[in-house]
Formats: structure tokens, sequence, C-alpha cells
DNA sequence: ATAGTCACCGAAAGCGCTTTCGGAAACAAT
DNA sequence: ATTGTTTCCGAAAGCGCTTTCGGTGACTAT
């Protein structure tokens, strides 16, 4: 049905490895002759039968990523411009992505059939944990993989991931400076790497200012909007009701928007409030110029993280260093204003 | 690195011939023989080679889907829920899961790349339009596909889809038995073809019970929350306030019920709200009892999907059926009750 | 004219499996 | 004891590419 390489050769009375040279860019090929075999090529809409070339040159021109279903993960849109901006680079590359689905019990056996038989070339692992088993794996199955995010306890894999620290701190600076004392603090679980240190930042920071640090004010949620939503009735029933709040994921943080807004608070007098990871105007429903920490878009870090893995493939190390640490940015907005007595 | 298939048989003196032919369900190879190279093989961790078996079988072993960025489905937790168990279905049978991300713009290019040199076996084509050139393009590229959702001009391949004029007729005659005649429908682009096939079985069944079809009450929007959320305040302002709110979609019923709600409006009382493919406390930030057009879950119509599909990639057709047509339920919910004058 | 160099291409050997086919050994039937 | 069947396995030929290697002819340098 296809025509294969022979069929093409023949037709121009050349050999299949000669074909096979012209068209995978060897030099010794006469520049006359490889523009013989590319037109006919096109003519023919000659495409090399990938399984053959994958075999032949070992292979597999693909990777895989692991899509974590049980976590919240499930809607995420920046998880998702993320990916589609990863496969997008490559794509440029032709290089397939394998996505499997996996449940938080399956995961690890999700890995292993992903690891074995040379089904991909590398693997993306995103959403890293601070205490992460996957990471173990990966790094003894020998193939190359990339994380999103760091991981707790060992530095010794390639990693992109923000400086969650960082973020954390410029929220609370900024909003001590406005003059806010009782800043609650809303996270996700602190086996995510990020919440881990997102949550440190908060903490540190806040000691450092001399600010207290009630455990009252500090929440954990879900990372989804109706957990944001549930935790700000929390705090609102508070005694010493903070006067900020700082959230450390979007998803919640529309929750945690809405909820205020529902209990008729103006936000950035009433209450102010920061999202960690946000988009300025994130909010969905309502078009609100919201304080955020601001991290690189998904699409760039998706991009970026496509690049790296490319380069892990190749045996290199990337470009970009093996730890690529991305500083996020504090972009004001309506959402906070000075601490009101 | 890995042991292949030459070291497995040399180690139990045996052909490789032999070794392949007792993992692969041969029956000409005697029961104790394939007992030892079993046994052996699980002791070894030997896995095939894929990229080897895939060339000699001529198969892929993967289907494809191309993720529509560009139209409201990113975020889409139903989309993804589908997959998701479309996915695991697959995995079961060894099969791998291509996603190939793609803008309106590049649509087609990423079906032409998906569709070369052998990628995947078959394809799952999500998001049907009246008019779709894509079934066009796999019809003639020969290549096995099913699509999710119908089309409007031909039938002459496998589809899953949903009844979708039978909900707007179910949910509009529930709502005309509640005595509203004024009722408002939110739709997404006709472009669509479930939003057309919706919107027909919206019309159609007005006019058959004589109610009034105002142009005015009938609003386009995205398939997102903010769009849904946007249409109500066009639908609030109108002279002729409908009592009662149909919606085409899920995502967009969320962004619908937020914004009557933050009107004041007491759902089920002022105005009667039925979300088409909506799951009952879908709102996400509010436990709130939807009434709603029921679809198959998402799971269910991923896995029966992803059962047609190998079907499909055999050669054959479909136990359930070339076409399968799901019929939609009318649940009850607390936001629809009599109109009031 | 001869040797040495270079540009260019074909032959051949894989890549690691699958699958067909034929043949040896074991068995049954006459 | 001979023939005919089964049972079981190995040899061999692919699957459609890639890549190394050697060889031919044309080209320079002496």
């Amino acid at each position: 049905m296809a025509v294969d390489i022979k069929q093409l050769a023949a037709g121009l009375g050349v050999s299949a490895s000669t074909v096979s040279r012209a068209l995978n860019g060897y030099t010794d090929i006469k520049a006359e002759t490889r523009e013989r075999i590319v037109k006919r090529a096109n003519e023919l809409n000659y495409h090399p039968n990938l399984r053959a070339q994958r075999l032949a040159k070992g292979r597999a021109d693909a990777v895989g990523i692991v899509y974590p279903f049980d976590n919240g993960y499930v809607g995420n849109p920046k998880f998702l411009e993320m990916i589609s901006a990863f496969s997008a680079r490559l794509e440029n590359s032709g290089i397939d992505l394998l996505l499997a689905a996996a449940g938080d019990a399956s995961e690890m056996a999700t890995y292993g059939r992903l690891v074995r038989g040379g089904r991909v070339d590398a693997i993306l692992l995103a959403d890293t944990k601070v205490n992460d088993s996957r990471i173990d794996f990966l790094q003894q199955a020998g193939l190359p993989f990339l994380c999103y995010g760091r991981s707790g306890v060992r530095n010794d894999f390639a990693w992109y991931d923000f400086d969650n620290e960082a973020g954390s701190r410029l929220a609370v600076e900024r909003l001590a400076a406005l003059g806010h004392k009782q800043i609650a603090y809303i996270h996700t679980s602190l086996a995510f790497n990020y919440a881990s240190q997102r949550h440190h930042g908060f903490i540190s920071t806040m000691k450092r200012l001399g600010l207290p640090v009630h455990q009252d004010a500090i929440v954990i949620a879900g990372r989804d909007r109706r957990s944001g939503f549930i935790a700000v009735e929390k705090l609102l029933k508070l005694s010493d009701r903070p006067t900020a709040i700082l959230v450390d994921n979007s998803v919640g943080g529309v929750g945690v928007i809405h909820a205020l807004l529902e209990a008729g608070l103006v936000l950035g007098r009433d209450v102010s409030v920061v999202v960690d990871g946000g988009n300025p105007t994130d909010t969905l429903l309502h078009q609100i110029d919201v304080a955020v920490v601001m991290q690189p878009t998904p699409r760039e870090s998706g991009r970026t993280m496509a690049e790296m893995l490319l380069q892990l493939i190749e045996g290199k190390e990337p470009a970009q260093g093996k730890h690529v640490l991305m500083q996020p940015q504090f972009v004001d907005g309506k959402t906070i204003g000075p601490v009101r007595i």
C-alpha cells in the first residue's frame, strides 16, 4: 500500500541504502542524486516506516508521561497547557508523546510498563513528591527522565522547577509591607514537593519578619476549587480573623476568591488575597485583577522541558543545565491593599 | 542490557522461534517445554522488545488521539476522565495511547503526521463537527477510526454517541410539565455536532409542545464557565424574562448556576435550570443537586470506545455494533420547580 | 603513464522479533 | 516390520529500515 524504500530506490535506479543515506543527511551522496531522491520521495509521498526505523535505530522516538488521576491534576488547566506545549515541541522533533493514565494505586505499575520493552526513550515525571519512589525506580531503570519539580531528599537527577520558597517569601514580604500581620495560608498536601517548599517559605519568612504564625490560620486543602472554597469558610470563622490570605495553588485560589466574594467581602479592602502560581485573571467567572506569585507560563515550562528532555535522550547534559530553577515574580493586583484596623 | 530472546533461548537449549511460539500461545509446543520457557522468562525478567515485535507483526500497538486545544476542551474534566478510562482499557491490551496536541490551525497536519509511517493502528476522533473534514481524511487514509460523536452529513463510519435530541426533548418536556413556557437555551457553537443536535431537539420539542421560541432567549456561548456566566447576565436583562434555562453542556452549566446564585435568585423557585450532560453535583463550589440530562459516565464511554476500537483494529465490526447510540436519562434535582407567576 | 586521493555508491549485515515450513522423532495402525 | 499420523521443534526467511565497509571510477599529483 504505502511505498517503501525499495520501491522508491528501484524507481530511481539506485540502491535502498543510497536512498536511506540521502534522506538522512549523510554527506557521501552527490548533491544531484540527493535532489533526485528527495524530489521523488515527495512525489511518491514516501514516509519511512517508523516501526522499521525505530528497530534499526534502536530508539523509540517517544517519551512517556504518566497522567496522575487521583490527586487533583485532572482538569488542572496549567498542567494541560504545559503538556500541550511539551508535546508540540516534541512533535517538531518527530517524537511521540505516550500518555499513560494511572491512579495512585497503579502508578508504579504504569511506570514499569512504560519502561519495559523500549516503549519510550525517556519519561517526564510530573508532580514530584517530597519522598518520591518513582524517582528511585527510574534511576535504577536507567532510563533518561526529567522531573517537573524537585524532590526532598536527593538531587542527582535532572529537574525543572520553580523557586517555590522565593515565591512565598515575595508574597509574605509584600503583604507585610502593606501592614498585614495576620496572614493565613492555604496549602495543598505537604507530600507534594512544591507545597512543602512553599509552606517552608511561608513559615520561615513569617518568622523572619516577626509575624505570628497561628496554626489555626494555616489550613490544608485539596488542589481543587471546592477545597479552596471550604478552607475560606473555616478561616472566616476564626476569632482572630486574618487580614490576608496566601493560597499555594491557582486552582484552589479560584475557590478562595469565590468564597470571599460570596461572603460579601471586598477584596483588597476587607481582605487581601495572593495566589501562588496564579494568573492575574484566573478566576474564570469574574474578571478580577488578582495579585499573584507568577511562575513562568505553562507553555514556556512545557517547551523548555521538552528541549531538556530531547538533550537527555541524546545522552547530553541539557544546555539549560541539569537543574533549572525558575524565579517567580510578584505581580500586584486589586486583591491586595493596606491593612485596615 | 535487557535480555533478548536469543539469550533466553540459548540458556534453555531451545531455539528462538520455539521461545517465541511458546510465549505467543502457539499450540505446537509441548506443555512442559512451554512451562520451562515461561518460568525462565519470568526469572530473567524477559520482555520482548516492542520495536522488533511491532515491525515483525506489522502493527503499531498504539492508537492516537488528537487533543484539541483551542475549542474549550482544555480542562474539560469529562473529556479527561473519558481519556483516562479509554487509556486504562487499552493498557490492558498492551496498546499505547499517543497523545497529539493540536490547535485548530494545525489539526489536520497533526492527523496527517499520526497516520503516516504507521505510528498508530487506529485513531479516536473526538468532538466531531457537523461538517468534519477530519472524517473524510481518515476515511481516505484507510486507517481504522472511531468517532466520539456523529457528524452531520455522512454516516458510513463507526461512532459512539449520545442521543442528543432525546436529551433536549426530555429536558423540555419536564420543564413544560412544570408549567414553564419561557424556556431559555444556552448552547455552544452549532458547528459541534452534539450542539447542533441538542439545539435541534430543543427547538423541535418547543414547537411540538406549542411553546414560544424567542430568539432572544437562545444564546450562544463558549464551552467554558465564564461564557455560561455571561450568557445568564444577558438573559436576566430580557424584558420577557425566562422562567427556566437549559444549558447544553456541563462546563457552561457551572457558570450559569453561579451567575444565577450571584444574582440572588433561588434555583428551583425563582428560576429553573437543567444542565445537559451534567453531573448533579457538578458545580464544584457548592454542593447543589442539579437537575440534569445525564449521559453515560465518561468512564463508561471511554471504556466502551476502547473496546470498540480494539475490535476495529482487528478488522472486525465491534460486538456493540458499528454505531452505538446511548440514551440519556433525565435526573431531577433541586434546581427545577413549578413555574411561579 | 603511474600512483595516490577522493567522491560516490552498492552489498551486506544487522536490529530482535514472528511465522511458515519442513523434518525428526514418537506414536499408532496395518 | 512397514507405512501413515501426530507431536514437537529448528531453520530460514522475512518485517523495512540503518550503517558500516569496501570497491569502482574519476580526479589530482608526480
